[in-house]
DNA sequence: ATACATACC
DNA sequence: TACTGGTATGTAT
């Protein structure tokens, strides 16, 4: 912005328009004469590389702001009142999943590299202190920032604002003995807390508060001393709902200081609407200005306010994020410690043309790159040389190998090839990055998101079917060209794999000084990876009934990693119209049939590796969507599932592994309401609602006294309610499914799956107690949600049960539509969706809750 | 898959 | 004497 408004005026004072990350608001930077400290490090930039530099990104920057501004101007009205819908939608989408329940804390240490420094040598205290060198600051201490001086900042500049700067090299060992210190206390309050770097990590203190009695400010407290006693450091907190908003509270009292925000909605509004954008971890400088100078975007209320030029200018995940900083929204959960996706070196050095120096460079980095390798016990594919020119331009050039390394012979051997292509060329800096490691599990994280993207997504592209800015088909997988690569790729990989595997053990034993446990170091690894996998750990989370059962995939140290773990087979249109996986013949044209074919393979193969036989994905689908051999064709699955899990699966065809905010039934109401009127689709609401339809309220307050805990949750258009034993906490029964359109008849709630255990199953008496209260909350949700059909598809799998299943939902109030043999053509649809034959069953909802409203108001009196 | 940009510490 | 280094991720092609 600063550019922009001073470029009026830059003649007379040409620093105002040098625009610096230097002089924005940072902790200690309180009372620093900003226009100074921007006039001198202008008078030392100017004219050099570096500048001119920063200049054409500038440049740049402001082009893509023009770019973003006009097309923002050509928007029609009615581009943006359909966007407007895109983001009510959206709205009551994100506002579904918030989590207040959620206490989250971020520390940050204080100036930590020169507080360490000072502890270390405190004759230093009281003195203006950066640690770093004359080319670059890693951290300034408070003394030094009162002066300008702050991270980042070249220490030439550093030097001019604050000439008795004490300058201390930087020394990593000890950070992190003082970082590990700090860890022991996070632990305290945290076992599993994420460390964000050295000297920040996120603490999820809901339980110690709730175990303690203490507010989340009462702990930020004591951990805030517990530290300072323990390293003789100070640090900040930030307590609030979720990481992003802890995140911004931590830098509102720093240094030494605290901020709560308090878990309610009002107050996190009223905490995000005045918020400046720039606040929020992700917005940075680039970013900050384009949402600024061609949107008028200042703060994350104004995100809402123009959410629609968001969903129009940018990518729907950049709208989502935006939109969802401007609701005060971010992560709750814990996740999976990640795993490293790359590992790279690189050094800068006066620039040169000069060959020789610059292979002899590369090869002193492929070195360092290989060892750092090697301790990591990691070996990669991908090898990205990257070169900075003599006029600060960033160029980088990547090749995939054949085979796995980590060896220095071979990155140098590549490396050399890339930078030869590039010669001859002035380089100030050279690096070298591996990725693409071969933890294979690694490639089942991406593919959920995928998943739930495309789900996600998917169902956001049919609210604008006739609107072709939002482009579906990039989100589509059968979007066949990059399918069929990747598919390629996986398969390729999988093999390499084995192969290098192979090879690995070879190659240890040639002279190579590969540390005898490096082998070892890597089979750790893997397992690792693999309790990162969230398929694996959600469903035993979400499936109480399994977890005595079955193989242990987390824990165990398995001596065949390699077979567990069979590449995820993308599904791709051969020639264009035949499924890759079983053979189903779908041409371009029936668009929303493909997904739904996707969408069912994707499922089925979550199924599988939720029981771990992931072996029988293609036959059982093939067998299924063929509607060849039925009863007989009975997954060795299902069988697994009836015997392990003491469950009844009717219907199970959904992901498990979309992350669900539990909510109970009156937040989820509550979250409903909240939606403006305008935003309310709901057609029966819309009417006006009977007072004699059973509220959610009602059926909840009805399932509680027959000892009944039932909870939905949501994720965007997916739900998912389960029932509890009050008592026992043990699960008795589950519905889940999504909110979605249906050919023709707009909303319905569609059923994917209730399952009841089997002890509910044998007595009737509960089966319907337990199956009507857990179908009532997922009714009574389609109803909120402005359904007026629900759908089911009794699978069927089994004799016995089928013929119970059909009884129940009769008994229930579902009425039998039609019998999906497969023989039909118009049993292509219900197929493609459900996967599978049985009996579909419908139901009016209005009808259902009319017929159901007896039960629970009486019960209720 | 590759190139480049952005962001964070 | 002249503006880092490591990692992740988003966007475009």
């Amino acid at each position: 912005m600063d550019n922009g408004e001073s470029s009026t005026n830059n003649s007379s004072r040409p620093w105002e328009s040098y625009n610096t990350v230097f002089t924005n608001a940072k902790a200690g930077m309180e009372g620093v004469d900003k226009e100074k400290v921007q006039r001198i490090v202008y008078e030392l930039s100017k004219g050099s590389k570096y500048f001119q530099n920063e200049e054409r990104k500038e440049t740049l920057m402001k082009q893509k702001i023009e770019h973003m501004h006009d097309r923002s101007a050509k928007l029609s009205s009615s581009d943006l009142s359909n966007y407007q819908k895109v983001v009510d939608r959206r709205i009551l989408e994100l506002e579904a999943t918030r989590d207040l329940s959620r206490i989250w804390l971020h520390v940050d240490m204080d100036a930590f590299y020169a507080a360490v420094e000072t502890l270390s040598n405190p004759s230093l205290g009281g003195k203006p202190m950066a640690v770093g060198g004359l080319s670059m600051i890693s951290t300034a201490n408070y003394e030094a920032r009162k002066f300008g001086v702050r991270a980042a900042m070249p220490g030439f500049i550093a030097r001019k604002l604050c000439p008795d700067l004490i300058f201390v090299p930087v020394d990593f060992t000890k950070y992190t003995h003082y970082s590990e210190l700090a860890r022991k206390v996070f632990r305290n309050y945290d076992p599993q807390f994420i460390a964000g770097s050295l000297d920040e990590a996120y603490l999820d203190i809901t339980e110690v508060c709730r175990e303690r009695g203490l507010s989340g400010g009462e702990i930020a407290e004591e951990l805030r001393s517990s530290v300072y006693s323990e390293t003789g450091l100070t640090c900040s907190a930030g307590v609030a709902a979720n990481r992003l908003l802890a995140k911004v509270c931590s830098d509102i009292n720093k240094p030494n200081g605290q901020f709560i925000l308090q878990n309610d909605r009002s107050t996190v509004m009223t905490f995000i609407s005045s918020l400046p954008i720039r606040k929020i971890g992700g917005i940075g400088k680039v970013t900050e200005h384009i949402l600024k100078d061609a949107l008028g975007i200042k703060t994350c209320e104004d995100m809402v306010q123009k959410g629609s030029l968001l969903y129009a200018l940018f990518s729907q995940s950049s709208a989502d994020f935006f939109l969802s900083v401007g609701l005060g929204l971010g992560e709750t959960d814990t996740p999976q410690a990640r795993s490293r996706k790359s590992i790279s070196c690189e050094r800068t050095f006066s620039a040169t043309e000069d060959e020789k120096l610059l292979y002899s460079k590369l090869a002193e980095i492929a070195e360092m790159l290989s060892d750092d390798m090697k301790k990591e016990g990691l070996i990669a594919r991908t090898l990205t040389l990257k070169l900075k020119t003599a006029t600060f331009e960033i160029r980088s050039r990547a090749v995939s190998l054949k085979r796995y390394t980590c060896s220095s012979e071979d990155i140098l051997k590549h490396a050399t090839k890339l930078l030869k292509a590039e010669l001859p060329v002035s380089v100030r800096l050279i690096g070298l990055r591996m990725s693409q490691f071969s933890d294979e599990i690694r490639h089942s994280d991406p593919s959920q998101e995928t998943i739930t993207k495309f789900i996600v997504q998917k169902d956001f592209s049919r609210q604008n079917l006739d609107d072709n800015k939002i482009d579906a088909s990039k989100n589509c997988l059968s979007n066949d060209e990059s399918m069929s690569l990747s598919f390629d790729t996986h398969e390729t990989s999988y093999d390499q794999l084995k192969d290098v595997l192979e090879n690995e053990e070879q190659s240890q034993l040639d002279a190579n000084k590969v540390p005898p446990n490096q082998e070892c170091t890597r089979k750790e690894e893997r397992p690792q990876v693999l309790e990162g996998d969230a398929l694996l750990i959600k469903h035993k989370e979400y499936k109480p009934d399994t977890s005595h059962s079955m193989n242990d995939n987390s824990s165990a140290q398995n001596s065949e990693p390699v077979t567990l773990f069979l590449p995820i087979e993308p599904l791709f249109w051969i020639d264009g119209y035949k499924c890759n996986l079983c053979g189903i013949e779908l041409p371009p044209s029936f668009v929303e049939e493909r997904q739904e074919h996707s969408d069912f393979h994707l499922a089925q193969r979550l199924q599988n590796e939720e029981s771990g036989s992931s072996s029988s994905t293609t036959p059982t689908s093939k067998r299924r969507i063929l509607g060849k051999e039925k009863a007989n064709s009975k997954p060795k699955k299902q069988k697994q599932s009836e015997k392990d899990d003491a469950t009844c699966h009717l219907v199970l065809y959904y992901p498990h592994t979309i992350s669900f905010q539990e909510r109970t039934p009156e937040e989820m109401k509550m979250a409903l309401n909240l939606i403006p009127p305008k935003l309310n689709l709901s057609p029966s609401n819309s009417l006006g609602e009977p007072k004699s339809l059973p509220s959610m309220s009602d059926i909840l307050t009805s399932s509680r006294a027959r000892n009944l805990d039932l909870k939905i949750q949501t994720l965007g258009p997916f739900f998912r309610v389960t029932g509890k034993n009050a008592d026992t906490g043990g699960e008795i029964g589950r519905a889940e499914g999504v909110v979605r359109p249906w050919f023709g008849q707009g909303l319905v709630l569609h059923l994917d799956t209730i399952r009841l255990t089997k002890e509910t199953m044998k007595m009737d008496k509960s089966v319907l107690g337990v199956g009507l209260y857990v179908g009532a909350v997922a009714i009574r949700h389609g109803y909120d949600c402005g359904c007026r059909t629900a759908q089911l598809l009794a699978i069927y799998d089994s004799d016995l049960y089928h013929s119970k299943l059909v009884r129940f939902y009769r008994r229930i109030g579902f009425e039998e539509v039609k019998e999906v043999s497969g023989s039909l053509i118009g049993d292509m649809a219900d197929m493609l969706v459900w996967g599978g034959v049985g009996t579909r069953m419908d139901a009016n909802i209005h009808h259902l809750l009319l017929k159901w409203s007896k039960v629970f108001l009486k019960s209720n009196v």
